[in-house]
DNA sequence: TCCCCGAATGGACGATTGTCCATTTTTGCC
DNA sequence: GGCAAAAATGGACAATCGTCCATTCGGGGA
C-alpha cells in the first residue's frame, strides 16, 4: 500500500475529506445546479458507490459540504478577531479586515457561499447554516457597536451602524462575486470606514479603527 | 372558439406570456434548479411542446423569462425617476426609496433576481443581463452625486459614495430575501439616509432629500 | 500463510430530464 | 361550409440523474 504509514480509519476520512472537497470544487466551479454525483467522483478519483458509503447520498454529501465550508470562514473571523487590539472599535476593524481579505474574499469560497446560500431559500437544512452565520456576525457586531457609541446617543444608533456596516460588506461581496479582477480591496475597505469615521468620528478614520 | 376576440397572434402571444410567467413563478416558489420543463408547463396549463415551439428549448425560455423581469425592474425604477423633483439628492432618494419599496422589493421578484444572478456566474448570457442592470445603476448613481457633492471635495467621494449607497441596498436586498418576515422598509430606508446625510449633510436628512 | 472483514469498486436500476415530432385541433379566409 | 396553414397536443426518445448492491480489493491478526 501506497500510504501504508496511514491507519485505516484516516484513510478512510481522507476519501470524505476528498468527497467534500471535490464537490465544494465543483459548486464552485460550475454551480450548484451542474454538480451531479458523477461530477464529484471524476472530481476526486473515486468510485461511485463512496458517496452513498461515506454520507448515505447526494444530499447529505451536499449539507457535509456546507457545514466544512461555513467552519472554515469561522475559524479565520476568529482567528483574525482573536488577534485584534483591545477595544470595540479595533474588533469591528478587525472583523472588516477579515471578510475583506484574499483568505475569506477570494473567488472559491464566495462562489460557494452565494450558491449555497442560493439554495437556502427553498432548502431548510441550508437555510439553517446561513442562518446561524448571520445572526452570529450581527450580534457580534452590535455589541461592539454599542463599545463605539458615545453615552449620550442613542441605543438604536449602534444597531443602525450595526446593520449598515452588515449590509455594505455584503454588498460588496455581491460585487465581488460578480466581478472579481475589477474588485479593489482597499478602495472596499475606505468606503466601509468613510462611512463609519463620518458616523463616529472619534472611534474610526479612512483606515480603520483611531490611533492603532 | 372562447376567446374569439383575439387575434391568432395575440393568443400566440399570451402563450408566449403564460410561460415566461409560469417559469418565473416556478423559479421564485421552487428555485432554478428544480424548474423543470414539466413544472412550466403544468403551471402554464399548456402541453409539453409548447416551450420547444415558442422558444425553441427550455434554456432560451428562461432567458427570455429573465429579460422579461429585468425589464419590469427598470420600468418602475424609471417611472419613479421620473415622478422625483428636480435636483440631484432628489433623484438619488427616488431611486433608494424605488429600489426599498413593495412594488420592487417583494418576495417573488427578489426571490427571481437571486436565482437568476446566482446562476450568472456560470452562464454567460444571465451574466450579460444582471450585469446590464448593475452598470446602468451604477452610471446613474455616480452621476447623481456628482451634482450633491460641494464643489470643494474631491470627485472620488462621488465615486464612493455611489458603490457605498449600492452596496448597502444591496446588502438590504440579500437580508430581506433571507428574512422578508422581519424586514421593516423604513427603517431600511433610515440607515441609508443616515449615512447619506452624515456624509452629505445638507443634501440629505433621515428622511430622503432634504426639503421636501 | 491464510483468513477475515471493512473499504472500495463500478455496473444495473428505475426515475426523471429536455428534445422532438407525428398527430390533432383551431384559425382565418374564400 | 370547406380548406390550407398555423397552433397546440402529448407521447416517444435518448441521455442523465441518484441510489443501491453484488463483487473485488487490501491489510492486520492468527
Amino acid at each position: 500500500m501506497l500510504l501504508s504509514s496511514y491507519t485505516m480509519s484516516e484513510r478512510t476520512s481522507d476519501n470524505r475529506l476528498a468527497l467534500i472537497e471535490a464537490a465544494l470544487t465543483s459548486i464552485a466551479e460550475i454551480g450548484l445546479i451542474r454538480t451531479s454525483v458523477t461530477e464529484i467522483i471524476d472530481r476526486a478519483g473515486l468510485s461511485r458507490g463512496m458517496i452513498h458509503l461515506h454520507f448515505g447520498g447526494k444530499d447529505a454529501l451536499i449539507i457535509a459540504a456546507a457545514e466544512h465550508a461555513n467552519a472554515q470562514y469561522y475559524q479565520i473571523l476568529e482567528r483574525d478577531m482573536a488577534a485584534a487590539p483591545d477595544g470595540a472599535a479595533a474588533r469591528i476593524a478587525a472583523m472588516i479586515h477579515s471578510d475583506l481579505s484574499a483568505e475569506t474574499l477570494n473567488p472559491r469560497s464566495v462562489a460557494i457561499w452565494y450558491e449555497l446560500r442560493g439554495a437556502a431559500r427553498t432548502n431548510a437544512t441550508f437555510a439553517a447554516y446561513s442562518d446561524t452565520r448571520d445572526i452570529r456576525l450581527r450580534r457580534v457586531m452590535e455589541a461592539a457597536f454599542s463599545g463605539v457609541s458615545p453615552a449620550d446617543t442613542p441605543q438604536s444608533l449602534a444597531q443602525e451602524a450595526a446593520i449598515a456596516t452588515i449590509s455594505m460588506v455584503e454588498g460588496m461581496w455581491t460585487d465581488y462575486m460578480l466581478h472579481p479582477e475589477n474588485f479593489d480591496r482597499a478602495f472596499a475597505a475606505r468606503i466601509v470606514f468613510r462611512m463609519l469615521s463620518s458616523l463616529f468620528p472619534e472611534a474610526f478614520d479612512l483606515n480603520g479603527a483611531r490611533g492603532l
